[in-house]
DNA sequence: CTGCTTGCAAACCATTTGCATCACT
DNA sequence: AGTGATGCAAATGGTTTGCAAGCAG
C-alpha cells in the first residue's frame, strides 16, 4: 500500500496523529481506511457519501462500498471526520480540525468553537434559497453558554 | 369527506386559500391532500415524515403511504407546506406562511423574509451540539441581495 | 496466533413507479 | 366525459448485516 501518496500527510501536523487516533480508540489501521480518509480529503469542500465512493473507488477499486460505510462510521467515532447533513446532497464528510468560528457569551465571556460547517450550512442556504450572501467576516454571534443558561 | 374536522381551517386566514393554491396550479383538490395537510397543522412544530405518515394512517387508514408522498410533494409544490432536513429526524414539514425573520441589504435597504425554520434549524443545532443558545431577538443579519451581488 | 476487518452476497427498508381504477371538475 | 389522482403491488436503490476468509497487531 505504500506505492499510494498518502495526501492526508499534506495536511496539517494537527492531523498526522490518525494513527496514533485509531490505535487509542481499539481500532486496526488498515489500508482501506487510510484510503477512505484520503479521498476525504482530497475532495474539495465537503465530500459528499457520493463523490467519497466514487474517489475511493478510482483509489482503489477493490474496497467494497460497504467497507467505505463502515471506515466512515470508524473515522467519525474517533473524531478524525465530522459527519453533517446538508442539502440537497445528503450526508458530507470532511477532516476534522479545520476552519472554526466562535460562539461568545454575553454573561460570562467565555468563548465556544464551532467547526466551519455549522455556519456555511446556513449561509450556503442563504445563498441558495435566497440569493442572499449573509456577511458573516464581522458578526460576533452572542448568546449565553450552557453554564450562564443553567444560571438562569 | 366533510365529516372529519378540517383543522387547517382553524388556522390564520392566511392558508385558507389552500383549495385555490392547489387549483390554480392545476392540481385538484382531493380528501387525501387535505388530511395530509391536517396531519401537518395537528403535529406541533416540525412534523416529521414518520409522523405525518403515523398520523394520516390514524386519520384514515386506508390512504396509501404513497399517496402521502405524492401529496407531501404537491403541498410543497405550491407552497402550502415547506419542507427541511433536520438531524436527527430527517425530512420535516411544516405550513407556509407562519413566522419569518428578515435580511436586510446593506447596499440596497431590501428586506427579505426568510420562513423560521431556515433560523430556528441553526439555532437549534448550536443548541444542541455546544448547549449555546444564540440571541437572535434583536441580531439583523446583514449582507448582500441577489441583485446587489451581481452588481459587484 | 488472535480476533478485528474485509469482500461478498443477501437482507433491509424507505421511497418511487407502473398501471388499472376511481373521482374531481 | 375526460383526465388527473389513488391504491396496490412491484421495482428501486442506498445502506446495513451475516459470514467465512484475510490481515493487523
Amino acid at each position: 500500500m505504500l506505492t499510494i501518496v498518502r495526501r492526508f500527510d499534506l495536511m496539517t501536523h494537527e492531523n498526522l496523529d490518525y494513527i496514533e487516533r485509531l490505535r487509542t480508540s481499539g481500532y486496526r489501521v488498515t489500508p482501506q481506511r487510510l484510503i477512505v480518509l484520503d479521498a476525504i480529503c482530497e475532495i474539495p469542500g465537503h465530500a459528499s457519501l457520493s463523490q467519497i465512493i466514487e474517489r475511493v473507488a478510482y483509489l482503489d477499486p477493490s474496497i467494497d462500498k460497504s467497507t467505505i460505510y463502515r471506515a466512515l462510521d470508524v473515522l467519525c467515532e474517533v473524531g478524525l471526520a465530522t459527519e453533517t447533513t446538508i442539502e440537497p446532497q445528503g450526508k458530507v464528510y470532511s477532516i476534522a480540525g479545520a476552519r472554526h468560528h466562535h460562539l461568545s457569551c454575553r454573561s460570562c465571556g467565555k468563548i465556544l468553537t464551532i467547526p466551519d460547517e455549522e455556519l456555511g450550512d446556513f449561509q450556503r442556504r442563504m445563498l441558495e434559497k435566497h440569493g442572499f450572501r449573509i456577511q458573516l467576516e464581522h458578526l460576533a454571534f452572542k448568546g449565553l453558554c450552557r453554564q450562564c443558561l443553567r444560571a438562569g
